[in-house]
DNA sequence: TTATGGTTTAACTATTTGGTTAACAAAGAT
DNA sequence: ATCTTTGTTAACCAAATAGTTAAACCATAA
């Protein structure tokens, strides 16, 4: 039995605003009216639908998160060498994020405000795991195509490269003294200067 | 004329219960009650010191800013080669915020939230520049001491290596599935090899 | 001693905000 | 047609919260 009665997709328009929300103010500084106003829906609704702005925020935050993490995954679990993964994760990853620039921030703040957050989306069956990724590091460094390195490190410096420009966006634009055209030009060369950084330090 | 009459240093017991609390919650998630209980203090004291919520938190965060910013004004006006100066601001950022834990993430937060704030720390004294740091990048990799790079980008790598695994703690425990006593192992391993991995990859 | 002026407190206010409710609308089932 | 279920709305409520106020307090100077 479909979803039939009238409802234009309500559910969807309400997670479509709240996301906007969310994402630009955080748990604490969105308001269920301005995520109404944003959705063009009253306001009972979004309780309606999704109880409270606990849960409310809850499937946005699930959300975001599913959009990252197949992501992350997919460079942890393929079968390509080390200096591939890097060349693909960094390109696909800025390419993405280019488009969610929101997201990484929102993820982090969040995590910070409650890092109880994470035994939650723990849950999900595309959580990446590190373990393949770390094996395949140790084995390249014993076949000699890398230099020594410890994998989980490694792992961090290749997240920190590609997601923190943005996420302190306007302290680089700041401290730079570059406006949004520069930035998003510096984030294309990315694409090629962060992975070209990384395999000249690992690379024998 | 000191200030006499009673006052313990009440203005300085606000400021510092304020920033325990902004610094953790930020600006929309903090409350003044709750500051004023961390001080014991009574409320209207907040506001007779400070005015407002909003100047008391302009407060926490100018003061939290001009802590950050002599760290990286050191790492790039004084006159050590590019190698020390990234071995020395690795291992000197990574002790100071091993201590200040919500420092970076507080003012990146805010920054994201408000970026005009920017604005109003810009024009501190000690505002960080970039020129001397991109000329002697320039000069170095003239004289073949280090692979052509842009400076700009190897300074968004070098503060992405070392400010983004305090930023996002809880994210890379999740990953990596360690608490925190391994965590801090693993930075306190990062003062040494995250210069390595920089060295490694720019040195000729 | 007492007048002065900065400091402190408890009680209060106005507004914001998450959440509820009761009445109403509309679509499908009977 | 009308009954039932689901969706929608405006008005409302209670709690939280930034900010105010008037009275009390207390150290100092005259």
């Amino acid at each position: 039995m479909a979803k039939t009665n009238k409802n234009h997709d309500t559910e969807g328009q309400i997670l479509s605003a709240a996301e906007n929300i969310f994402q630009k103010k955080g748990m604490d500084g969105a308001r269920m009216q301005e995520i109404a106003d944003e959705a063009g829906i009253n306001k009972a609704m979004l309780h309606y639908y999704y109880r409270s702005k606990q849960l409310l925020f809850e499937a946005v935050f699930t959300n975001a998160f599913s959009l990252l993490a197949p992501q992350l995954n997919k460079i942890l679990n393929d079968d390509s060498s080390i200096e591939d993964k890097v060349k693909n994760f960094t390109h696909n990853y800025i390419s993405f994020i280019s488009k969610h620039p929101y997201l990484p921030n929102f993820i982090i703040q969040e995590l910070n405000r409650n890092p109880k957050f994470f035994e939650k989306i723990q849950r999900n069956a595309a959580f990446p795991t590190l373990e393949k990724f770390k094996n395949q590091v140790n084995q390249e460094v014993e076949k000699g195509i890398l230099k020594p390195i410890n994998g989980e490190q490694l792992f961090i410096n290749i997240i920190s490269l590609n997601i923190f420009p943005f996420v302190a966006t306007p302290l680089i634009k700041g401290f730079l003294k570059i406006e949004n055209k520069a930035f998003k030009k510096m984030m294309e060369e990315r694409k090629v200067s962060v992975s070209e950084f990384i395999i000249n330090s690992i690379k024998k």
